[in-house]
This record gives structure tokens, C-alpha cells and sequence, in this order.
DNA sequence: CCAATAAATAACTAACAGGTCAACTATAAG
DNA sequence: CTTATAGTTGACCTGTTAGTTATTTATTGG
């Protein structure tokens, strides 16, 4: 054989990097391959179109980056309900750093991606449909079980998830769209109230 | 004078409907020209840039379509509450109703476009925050009166009108890019949850 | 150390997109 | 019926972008 190569790596890196901090249709491949420091060559090389990059680079990022993260945040170790309030928090948090790092607010690549391309670009479209669909599983696991447990309202977990789905996704583009975090502060409290969650502490613990 | 025109107002329809359709960064000027029937030259005698163009056509959108629309459902003559679920209701059939006419559902092209560009485009994005601020007002006023005549539990309006818009948009973002209007069939039902909507019928007709 | 081959590169083309402009045309007002 | 002028047009220019290719380079396993 001969030598082994990076550039692919770099070139997924790039392309997330840049799609999350501007959008895919402002990011040309010519951006990417200068940000990933490979020539345009070797980027054909690996990949058939920005469309194929992306879809390969949202996968790379869900494995690598992603997978990890909701695995030790929603372990089994942790009360079903506190998986998800760590969850929304981190969220806040996660966004509070990128505006403190970039000075922007940059959201959800994966969401932003999905819903800019959905009418073009199937199988990109496809991809980040797959991702959020992974997201939604961990969300009904985590009520289903919260449910069991008694610690939130019987309900339907899907149907739940999905709502759950809908106000993190949807706060967190009007935090990108304000470029302002604090939007999201208050994120774990709706959540909760959404999730009709019981009155906190259990009642033999609540005479202090 | 001299001859009137209503190429502006074409380049503006042009503009929205292909933005949503697509996605501001897929669109060109050639395109938007192309379906406005109105030649480049032409454009640039009225506008200095898509941005510029896309600016108008939002703050036109608003004006002409939806302050309308919304001045009618949130109606002083519609029992706070009720504008709401109305409203909800509505989103629910415009998107299934874009379905049938596009085989698309489409989204929200003030949100989608807003959360595109945030991080480029300052002042489309500025016209963007600025019609979903207006829409955050509606909100506002019909919970703040929906406390005040108890129908639902006493809450703070202004960070429940924040929760319902993202709730709102993030779930009218997941139908569009699952291109499943479905999604947002339970909208009314999880807005009254959020909402923490007080159990339905007053007391004195409870008992049927 | 050498050969096979994965990987990198420069240099290229063709198409496209944004933007300009001088000349032209329709029409409303007088 | 003029005529001033808002509005229109097509031709043109320029930089950018996607995509290709022939050639070179590095490296790794034998």
C-alpha cells in the first residue's frame, strides 16, 4: 500500500465547522477545501459533492461527537427525569460557550442543515432526519422510564418527545436567530412544565 | 410621470415564494427574476441586492399577509384562550394545505430564512427578529388576558410567549424537514400543556 | 531498498452568478 | 399631442464556482 491520509477527516471537520457557522448553501467547496487546507483534487477524491461531504461529515460528527455525549448523559445510571433537565442545561450551556467562542450564537448544525436542505438534496435531507430521529429515541426512552417511575404525568412518551423536540429545536434557532443565549436559560424550567412533571421532591422527603 | 409597475411587488412574491420553497442561499437573482418575469436590469433598478430584496419581501409578507391574518385570529371578540388554539389549529392546516399544493410542506419562511443567514446578513436578519418579535406580542397579550381571566395557571406571559414560539417553530422546522405536516396535528393539544390550560369547561357546567 | 499504489497537486475548463450600462419605451400629466 | 421621466431591456463584463485530469509524491509492506 502507500501512504494513509487525513484529509477526509479534515475536510468533515471543515464542512461542519463552516455549515455551523454560516449555512450550507453560503459554504462552497472552494471554502471548504481552504479552511481543511486540501486541494480541490484530492477533495473530489474522497467525496462525489458538497451534498455527499455533508452527509458523510453530519454521520462523523453524530459518531464521534454526538453518540458519545447522549449516551453518558442519558446513562441508565441517571434518574430518567435528571437525563433530561441535565440535558436541556447543557444545551444552554453548550450555547453560552459558542457565543463566548465565535461571538455568535450558532445553534444546532444538524436542525439548521436539515430544514435549510429539506426541499433539495434528499439524501442530505435523509441524513439529518436519521440524526434527530436517534435524538427523539433518547428523549421517549427518558420519559417512558420517567412515567414508570411515576416522576412525571402519565403520557404519551412519543408524543411527548416529539413536543420536547420541538421547543429545544425551536428555542434554540430563535437563541441563533437573536444571537442571544439566555433564551435558553430558562429551557429546563419549560421543559419540566411541558413534561408535566410532579412537584419535585418525593412526598417522604418534603418535611424538612 | 411616466408609467407605473408592479415589478417590485412581482420580485417580492418571487422572493418569498422561492426562499421557501428552497432556501435563501439557493436562490439567485436569476431565478427570482426568472419567476418575477421582470429582467435583471430591472431588478437592480429596484433593489441593490438580494438581501436588500428578501428585506422587503419579508417586511411586504408581514404587511400585506400576515399582520392581517393575525389581527383577525387574535381578535379582541376571540376569548383569549381561544385565539390561541385557533392559532394553533391554523398552522396545522396551512402546512397540510402547502402539502397538498406543493407535495412539500414548507415551514415558516420568516424562521427558516431568519435562522439561514443570522450569522451573515445583519439586516435581513434584523427584519426577521423583528416580525417574530411582532408575532411574540400576540402571544403575549392573549396569555397575559388568558391569566387574568384564569383560564390558564398565573405565569410569567412574556417567558411563556417565549416557550410557545419555540415550541411552535421548532416542531413547523421537524414537519418541514420530515416533510410531515402530521407533526404538527397535535400542536393546539401540546400548546394547552405548555400553557398549563386549566381543566377545559368552568365548574357550574361540569356536570352535564 | 524497491515497487505498488494511495494520496496530493497544479493547472485547467465551462458554466454560472452578480453586477453594470447605454439605449430604448410606454404613459401620465399638462 | 407633447414631453419628461419612471420603467424596461439586452448585451456585456468580471469574478467565482463546480468539476476534471495528467502528473507527481509519499509511504508502506514485502
Amino acid at each position: 500500500m502507500s501512504r494513509t491520509s487525513t484529509a477526509n477527516v479534515r475536510l468533515m471537520a471543515a464542512a461542519i465547522d463552516l455549515m455551523w457557522e454560516e449555512s450550507y448553501g453560503a459554504v462552497t467547496i472552494d471554502d471548504i477545501c481552504t479552511r481543511a487546507e486540501v486541494k480541490k483534487g484530492s477533495f473530489y477524491y474522497y467525496f462525489t459533492s458538497k451534498a455527499d461531504l455533508a452527509v458523510a461529515a453530519l454521520e462523523h460528527l453524530w459518531a464521534e461527537e454526538w453518540k458519545p455525549s447522549m449516551d453518558s448523559q442519558f446513562s441508565a445510571t441517571v434518574e430518567p427525569l435528571a437525563r433530561l433537565t441535565g440535558f436541556l442545561e447543557s444545551i444552554y450551556h453548550k450555547q453560552t460557550l459558542t457565543k463566548a467562542r465565535f461571538g455568535k450564537v450558532l445553534g444546532c448544525p444538524v436542525y439548521s442543515v436539515g430544514s435549510e436542505i429539506s426541499t433539495q438534496e434528499t439524501a442530505l435531507c435523509a441524513k439529518a432526519r436519521e440524526i434527530v430521529g436517534r435524538k427523539l429515541r433518547y428523549y421517549e426512552s427518558a420519559i417512558q422510564e420517567a412515567v414508570a417511575t411515576g416522576a412525571i404525568e402519565p403520557c404519551d412518551p412519543v408524543q411527548k418527545a416529539l413536543a420536547l423536540v420541538g421547543l429545544i429545536e425551536g428555542l434554540v434557532g430563535y437563541a441563533r436567530m437573536m444571537n442571544d443565549p439566555e433564551a435558553l436559560r430558562e429551557l429546563p424550567v419549560m421543559g419540566l412544565e411541558l413534561l408535566k412533571a410532579k412537584p419535585a421532591a418525593p412526598a417522604e422527603l418534603s418535611r424538612t
